[in-house]
DNA sequence: TCTAGTAGCTCCAGTAACTGGAGGTTCAAG
DNA sequence: CTTGAACCTCCAGTTACTGGAGCTACTAGA
């Protein structure tokens, strides 16, 4: 009989350029199943893997949180399902991402602000000190509610 | 004698807009200096205190990393020495948060185009889950190596 | 002075999403 | 049969906090 093509972890790794242990990971946490194992308990995958942990890799490059990669997988595999719920998801992801956007593009105001006041010179003299010493500026850039944590962004060395 | 002002770290907390524990947390970490205690135990903090934590908050804010700002109160307890060090610190500061603006806004750009192409319907004919399975696409949004965590945005609730 | 309620204390565990290392085993090529 | 790379499990660490358990201190009112 043809065999099925298996891939030990280290070739999955390369080919989705998932760092072994992460896959390990996302199996611990069990979003990645059980693969197959030889007889000396190495993992060996198949394409469903593969094309699995694509798609995982992929939302999390969009910045898609663990969970809610979770929630996409489950209704990923009901084809018959409406789509709204993934809209959602995928929406929700879209608003996080503007939020970020608006607050960082706050920061680089302030920071760019305090900068360009820095003549350079003495700390005494030092605007960038004096500006975040400034406390009756502090918290005018709301820190909310929101962004769990970002792919890609985040660890990753 | 004139009784010089001590606040508990509730009022502290309040003062500042720091969460107790927090601010207990800086402490453990070192970059709150420990406070005068009551004969209860309990901590009093002074204005130096208070300052200090404007000083780190604020700079949280702006999103610079725990190791940035205990660089930076190192620094501006020197105020002879040269700005220099500061001004590359935040000048760094700048540099991640372009970079981080950069990467959000081509997800933003994944991500709207990718909701664009949905007409919602079933799973089966989802662009969303299509887009997200496509591996041929995986990591032309490359995660590079930067980014530590940020201020304000990760946690907060 | 007693009491109640709030605020404080320490210690520990958990969060997100991995990463790295120790110490040992398996596989495939030569 | 040997060698070296790849694999295994388990555990600890990362960042910047947050929350809870179980206990103690402080303060205002009766």
């Amino acid at each position: 009989m043809t065999q099925i093509e298996t891939l030990p972890i280290g070739e999955l790794s390369r080919q989705t350029g998932c760092k072994v242990q992460t896959i390990r990971y996302y199996e611990q946490i069990g979003l990645m199943p059980e693969p197959a194992r030889t007889t000396g308990n190495q993992r060996r995958y198949d394409t469903r893997h593969r094309e699995r942990l694509a798609f995982i890799r992929h939302s999390r490059e969009l910045g898609f949180a663990l969970a809610a990669i979770r929630e996409l997988l489950g209704l990923a595999d009901d084809p018959d399902c409406s789509c709204e719920t993934v809209d959602d998801i995928a929406r929700t992801q879209l608003l996080q991402v503007d939020q970020r956007i608006a607050r960082l593009s706050a920061l680089r105001t302030e920071l760019v602000r305090m900068l360009e006041q820095c003549r350079g010179g003495r700390i005494a003299d030092c605007r960038v000190i004096e500006v975040l010493a400034d406390h009756t500026h502090a918290s005018c850039l709301s820190q909310d509610h929101e962004a769990p944590t970002e792919a890609g962004e985040g660890r990753a060395g």
